[in-house]
DNA sequence: AGTGAAAGATTTCAGGC
DNA sequence: GCCTGAAATCTTTCACT
């Protein structure tokens, strides 16, 4: 099936500028998600710099950016070490028969886990946890111990730190 | 050892408000990182209402709080789902024999995988992974495959969304 | 630490291309 | 969709209680 699309009736712009209303990201974009991941409190003015645009069209693309939800919020990073956390930890953990909701309320209940997924396959619940020491370590185990069988690990290092999916 | 502490010629001051220079956070500063953590780009005359104390004096304790190293930045929160990505997995990974750098190094060059950590016990990383499909899955796997044994998790909800830990 | 005010930036809103 | 320029806000800093 052929249809003739270019030289139709429309105005003469740029096609590279065309952006369809909810898909992809243009490299500026692109640009804008990488330097406010990389620091939400940047200026409008050195971020329209870096990006190559003027500060109103980053300020209209911000707010594109997240009026579709891309951007769903900005926060500030805490380093769990200096709060006195200086143990993360992973906790793999497998509900027994009809504790499943115990499970969950125990995990929500217990405010060292600071994250927790439920997966497919053999483990159920990955969770992560920052602790004081070995001690408070065991004490967050314990919490969960009673409805399940539980696999913990202690974080040495991140061989990548939390970063931004390819755009 | 007896040292008199109280009654000693000081200023006359609220001995509550005192803080040590490094070491424990009052109320107020946990207050601060809990708005600071939902809302990094929330406006100081807010912040300073939502705390109970003045603008200049929030300022104060919100450089204090990035000096000290608690506060180590602000990102954007970004929604990998729109942007194509609506699989999240886990992946865990024991590298073979001498194969160590080469998964760190596969890890590392695999731009789905966001996260990764590496701990202790029988697995030795644990990555995090958005794919747009299980198509995508696969070739991610298929690159950490070749140096070890892997074990690969949909994540099917978060019972825990990232919180902060207790102040 | 708080208040109040002034100076400096930033974000937002116009109007035009 | 983007830009320039001005208005409205916000942040920061300073002096003082």
């Amino acid at each position: 099936m052929y249809v003739a699309q270019s030289n139709s009736r429309k105005k003469e712009k740029e096609p590279s500028n065309l952006r369809s209303k909810e898909s992809v990201l243009d490299s500026i974009d692109a640009a804008i998600l990488r330097e406010l991941c990389a620091d939400a409190r940047i200026p409008r003015a050195e971020l329209s710099r870096r990006v190559g645009l003027s500060a109103p069209s980053v300020g209209d693309r911000v707010r594109r950016l997240e009026d579709i939800g891309i951007i769903t919020g900005y926060g500030a990073r805490i380093d769990p070490a200096r709060l006195g956390y200086g143990l993360t930890i992973l906790i793999r953990a497998r509900p027994l028969p009809g504790e499943m909701a115990n499970m969950i309320e125990a995990i929500q209940d217990t405010p060292q886990i600071v994250a927790c997924d439920r997966v497919s396959g053999e483990d159920c619940f990955v969770a992560r946890a920052h602790v004081r020491d070995v001690a408070e370590m065991e004490a967050v185990i314990d919490r969960i111990v009673p409805f399940g069988a539980t696999n913990s690990s202690i974080v040495q290092s991140s061989p990548v730190e939390e970063r931004l999916v390819e755009l």
